[in-house]
RNA sequence: GCCGGAGUAGCUCAGUUGGUUAGAGCGGGCGUUUCAUACGCGCUAGGUCAGGGGUUCGACUCCCUUCUCCGGCACCA
């Protein structure tokens, strides 16, 4: 028996769970079902995140406060979790004491060990904009770009976390334990972003309140990441009854394995920060997570999610159609685990009818059958294998042997893809044994011996399949249980249900045939169901973006990408900010950019920048301006040209270097991958002025 | 641009340290059984293993190079 401490990442209370969240939330509890099968004592956590800036802004926008907003969207998480069949076994909030008191705890210790430091953050800030501005930011003369107002040089006390002293320490820990980071794509990325150098990190700020406030200064609150990171542990020294739960976190000589399951997006704070905190704090490299384990992100029937785009699934809502361990089972199983996926509503339906259907349901209905047919729905007395008989157990061993090792090395995917093996097994088994034929042997009795083996043989897979499904399908292996005329699955620690899957019957031993387990979906019903289910998209925002008037204006507050895990080093919020926190401007302010309707005449890629596209834009002067804009990651050039756009023609000219000098802005909207560009409606000419 | 990863049958992917006819699942096609949820089982893909070079007796598997895609970093709206 051994430890096993699984966490899911704690979810950020500005959203709402959806099928990304799900994913995770639901490999998490897999793994923990799996591990309490092998008789480990499993623990899982997850939780959710309420602390930071964004949550402030968003609660005041809301109109209410940032504790009472993050009850309500924690209150979500918790509701939705068990919908799932998902049972965590301890759910935290950053605001829960027993948390915020760990953390403060955890503060003074990396502070007595002098890993923290009170300095200073010295950069440009605009008054405006009550924020931060690094040097790139700003427009030619030091203006903010929002603002367009001079910034002012200013300073700000700040906690440093010393990060750069852990850069050597984390390569060798790297180096050290090659499984600590996982998959291997994300283990390079990590290595080359600590390799390029790591700067103290800011872990303190003073322009918001909602945080947890720094250990004697009350001033600062606390970077959000050094707070949540840290619900791993404070789950566990203060659980949810009080209790000590430590014995999961590794220790030296300890069996306790620690996994974090993250999004492949939060990996270099569960990678880098996190080890280096703990290091900080005082704790050895054998008191670190076991792994850190990043996930891919989903797509939806082929498509981005987006909450734009509003085509964000319902997990909740899926479960209740589909059951929740037809989604459970689908998304661990046609996703490989640690890449990105595609979330195909047709391919679930497909493959529940493939895997579960037409399988393994009928796997189930058909040996029952056979049993109801000639053993009188019982166990019958008789056991006398054949090399056919051997030879399938032989297979089948192997076959759960690998799903164990697969389910170990945490990929679900294949350890389902495993455990299928086993029913196809069976199913070839049931066609070579041919019960039906060898019924009629001559000799009766021989004849009904046989029956009987083969009966206890297609039993015992049963059996050992409705066990290894428990970690994906929770009830759906109970039903079948029932069928077979036995208990639901109950792990106990110490007891390796792996160690006698095969386990025979014993005779007399009744069953009690139900309904179909998995009814395969034909083509009618399946078109009814996607239809309720494939959410409706606005396909003309999806594909034409570009063209199509922002969608995302109509809803401010998702379309702001309101993320936690803005680059920590930079400055404390450099955040376009909420049209609440604008100050306003007067008429001449903003009669002083002179705002040009142009036309693309020419677009070409910059050599060796990525994001950038060279512009010529005709705003009718004698020869097209010359723009250099950051369009590359959305727009091919060839599709800007012609285009009607809106251009700052009054901007003082910017060198990119290399020789490339853009002469003003175009007006545009949206996350750099994804831009919409401003434009008019008519055939207006270029150069035309807006006001 | 730098650093990674990936490009294998219609789809999703396996392919160990280079070695006889390149695999699986799904879908499709053909056949077949009857216990079963019109389900199962068997057969079936003649795939330039992204392209081009090279090393080797021999490469999907090693080296070089080109192209495409995806990430990270850089750059940036």
């Amino acid at each position: 028996m051994a430890r096993f401490y699984v966490t899911t990442p704690i979810y950020y209370v500005n959203d709402v769970p959806h099928l990304g969240t799900a994913y995770s939330t639901i490999v998490t509890d897999a793994l923990r079902r799996y591990h309490l099968l092998r008789g480990d004592s499993a623990r899982m956590l997850t939780g959710t995140d309420e602390h930071g800036l964004k949550i402030e802004r968003v609660a005041h926008e809301k109109g209410t406060t940032p504790q009472r907003w993050a009850d309500e969207t924690s209150a979500r998480f918790r509701a939705a979790w068990p919908k799932l069949d998902i049972a965590a076994d301890d759910f935290i909030r950053t605001t829960e004491p027993r948390h915020t008191e760990f953390v403060r705890e955890l503060w003074k210790t990396i502070e007595a060990k002098g890993d923290l430091y009170e300095g200073e953050y010295e950069d440009w800030y605009c008054v405006g904009c009550e924020s931060f501005k690094t040097e790139k930011e700003l427009l030619p003369g030091n203006l903010c770009p929002i603002h367009l107002k001079p910034v002012e040089r200013l300073k700000e006390k700040t906690f440093f976390f010393r990060l750069s002293k852990y850069e050597k320490i984390l390569l060798e820990l790297y180096a050290r334990k090659p499984d600590f980071i996982a998959p291997k794509e994300r283990r390079n990325e990590i290595i080359s972003f600590v390799e390029g150098g790591l700067r103290d990190l800011s872990v303190s700020r003073t322009s918001f309140k909602w945080g947890i406030p720094v250990p004697g200064h009350d001033e600062h609150v606390m970077f959000v990441w050094f707070d949540a990171l840290a619900n791993y542990m404070s789950a566990l020294k203060h659980g949810p009854n009080g209790e000590d739960l430590m014995a999961y976190w590794p220790k030296l000589g300890s069996d306790a394995r620690a996994v974090h399951i993250v999004g492949k997006d939060i990996i270099r704070f569960h990678a880098v920060y996190w080890p280096a905190f703990l290091l900080a704090a005082g704790f050895t490299e054998d008191e670190l997570p076991s792994q850190v384990y990043a996930h891919g992100f989903l797509t939806i029937d082929g498509m981005k999610m987006s909450k734009a785009l509003r085509n964000g699934v319902d997990p909740v809502r899926l479960a209740s159609e589909v059951g929740p361990d037809v989604l459970r089972y689908h998304l661990l199983r046609a996703i490989a685990f640690g890449q990105d996926g595609d979330f195909d509503h047709a391919a679930l339906v497909e493959r529940y009818n493939a895997d579960l259907g037409k399988n393994l349901g009928n796997l189930l209905n058909r040996t029952l059958g056979l049993c109801a047919k000639y053993t009188g729905s019982k166990v019958g007395p008789g056991w006398a294998p054949t090399p056919l008989e051997d030879d399938l157990f032989a297979a089948v061993k192997i076959h759960a042997a690998d799903a164990a090792n697969e389910w170990d090395s945490i990929a679900p995917h294949r350890a389902l893809e495993a455990t299928w093996a086993i029913a196809s097994a069976a199913n070839q088994y049931v066609d070579r044994a041919a019960p039906w034929a060898a019924v009629k042997d001559a000799d009766k009795e021989r004849g009904q011996a046989r029956v009987e083996t083969i009966l206890s043989t297609l039993l015992s897979l049963l059996g050992a399949l409705s066990i290894m499904i428990w970690p994906a399908m929770p009830q759906k292996s109970a039903a079948m249980r029932k069928q077979l005329g036995l208990e639901p699955v109950e792990p106990r620690t110490g007891h390796d249900l792996f160690a006698n899957l095969f386990a025979l019957r014993a005779p007399g031993e009744a069953f009690s045939v139900g309904a179909p387990l998995f009814p395969v979906i034909d083509k009618d019903t399946e078109k009814a169901l996607l239809e309720r289910l494939v959410p409706k998209t606005d396909a003309s925002a999806a594909t034409d973006a570009a063209a199509a008037a922002t969608p995302a204006a109509a809803t401010p507050a998702a379309a702001a990408a309101l993320s936690k895990n803005d680059a920590p080093t930079k400055p404390p919020e450099a955040d376009p900010g909420s049209p609440m926190t604008r100050s306003l401007i007067a008429y001449d302010q903003f009669g002083a950019v002179d705002l040009r309707v142009g036309v693309v005449v020419s677009a070409e890629r910059v050599q060796k920048k990525d994001k950038l596209l060279q512009l010529k834009v005709d705003i009718g002067e004698e020869s097209p301006r010359s723009i250099i804009a950051g369009l590359a990651k959305t727009f091919k050039p060839e599709e800007l040209v012609g285009k009607r756009v809106i251009v700052v023609a009054n901007l003082a000219p910017r060198d990119f270097g290399g020789g490339f000098v853009s002469f003003g802005m175009l007006l545009a909207t949206g996350p750099s991958e994804d831009l919409t560009l401003a434009t008019v409606t008519g055939n207006v000419a270029p150069g035309a002025r807006l006001k």
